[in-house]
DNA sequence: TATACTGGTTCATTATTTGAACCGGTGGTT
DNA sequence: AACCACCGGTTCAAATAATGAACCAGTATA
């Protein structure tokens, strides 16, 4: 490991918990020899990666990140990553994935891409509306949004897309706590028929749902190994993805690793 | 310079007119030997700084640098306050509204905010550099900034912009004192011609500026009413926001109140 | 085929990083 | 006051990592 990625790795340890480290927490925390944590914080501070609070010297992240954001904004928009995660996404598990973000109180279809695997495959368009509560990708956003959006949501009329639609308030906040419990939500021919759905949330940088990636298959080739594989592909897909647009899951959401 | 240092300046060559460069392109605008400029950009991609894009190899900002920016808000959310005071501060005057803060030697440009109420209104992008001796932001920090910082400033090469554009030292610092007295900088044309701006310096928590906020109209509806209401709400705003930042501005700074 | 690029790699030389010990200052205990 | 523990920051010989000229392999251009 060369001198630079021991210094980048010091900024890992910032955090929503520890927005500003003193010197010798820092030193605890990564383990490195003390005068080699402050030569690497002063050339940190020299470039406006860091910056020392006033009162006392503890470090904070600085001004240039936001500058080198605002860049990484302009050179890579959502949409554009997207493509290539939703088109490794569907070679991988041979169905068709799509990308749905929330606009006010709306959930969008973004984006979308088919395997070639099959001549049978869920067919969407782009800018569709999406209902929150009958579709994989709306549970997915719901069971982790802020519980004002949520509330408003259930407490507007909820319309039956198909005989299986769940319109119940009380049934849907059952279903939501578990997709709370394993990180991901699944719809059964609840807006289409025939159509079995995985989703899971893509989080923003201030750990909310900023959208929701998923994949729908015709129930017809729902079987154990895609049972399998699915959920696996797509939690790894939505961990890159929310990774990539710079966003970061809420401390507790369960990771791909642990299941 | 030490490694961590150069490594990270290689950053600065991004920019929103290049947003990806090749290995080759770097090598030359760092003026580094193209093994050290390889090996540190392979650095940074490890720590996800940047990523190379897929079709040829060159590399742009990764996604790490939202995180980080992201962070930096929670622990000084400048950005998410500034954002509510460009916008009300368009509104109440009708013009372009904008942003900068120092990050070392530069001037940055970070947020902005467009008044709807004309067709017509100055444009401006996100990360852009200013220039200190040219604009109105830069005049309304470099007046309060340590002496050291005008001094390096001023003792650097000082370019034309426009035929207004003031490059003469000694100039400048008559207007310095100008923008001293009265607490308020303002630059008719010297950036980009037809436009006229008014700056206030944003102070930190030290006294001293970290940036300054500006409103920019075309210098036609300038009128009388303008010249009075734009000051006047600048002002407001500028105080407004540096409280809001947990700044100061230093003893003898003109206050709203007083003029 | 020859040329001039590109991104990436090698390895002896060189310069930088490293870390135990040290400094001066501060706040809490005895 | 004296002591102690901790803080941010500094020193310098020893160890390690960065450096850069030359070199590959691939790919357009002519």
């Amino acid at each position: 490991m060369g001198t630079v990625s021991k210094a980048l790795s010091l900024l890992t340890h910032f955090s929503h918990d520890r927005t500003e480290i003193g010197l010798s927490d820092l030193t605890r925390l990564s383990g490195m020899n003390k005068a080699t944590v402050f030569r690497m914080m002063s050339e940190l501070q020299q470039s406006g990666f860091v910056e020392q609070a006033g009162n006392d010297r503890s470090y904070r992240l600085g001004p240039q990140v936001l500058r080198l954001a605002s860049l990484r904004e302009a050179a890579v928009p959502i949409l554009s990553v997207s493509r290539q995660v939703l088109r490794d996404l569907s070679d991988e598990v041979g169905e068709t994935s799509h990308l749905s973000l929330v606009q006010g109180m709306q959930l969008n279809s973004l984006s979308h891409a088919y395997s070639p695997r099959h001549a049978t495959k869920v067919m969407l368009e782009d800018a569709e509306v999406l209902a929150f509560h009958a579709t994989a990708s709306g549970l997915a956003v719901l069971a982790h949004a802020d519980t004002a959006l949520t509330d408003a949501i259930l407490a507007m009329p909820l319309s039956s897309h198909t005989a299986e639609t769940v319109t119940k308030p009380d049934a849907i906040r059952a279903q939501l706590d578990k997709v709370r419990a394993c990180g991901m939500a699944e719809s059964i021919g609840g807006f289409e028929a025939e159509v079995h759905s995985h989703a899971v949330p893509i989080f923003g940088p201030d750990c909310l749902p900023i959208g929701a990636l998923a994949v729908a298959a015709p129930m017809s080739r729902m079987s154990a190994a895609q049972l399998d594989l699915i959920p696996a592909a797509l939690r790894r897909a939505g961990t890159d993805l929310t990774q990539r647009t710079g966003g970061m899951a809420p401390t507790g959401y369960p990771s791909a690793a642990e299941t």
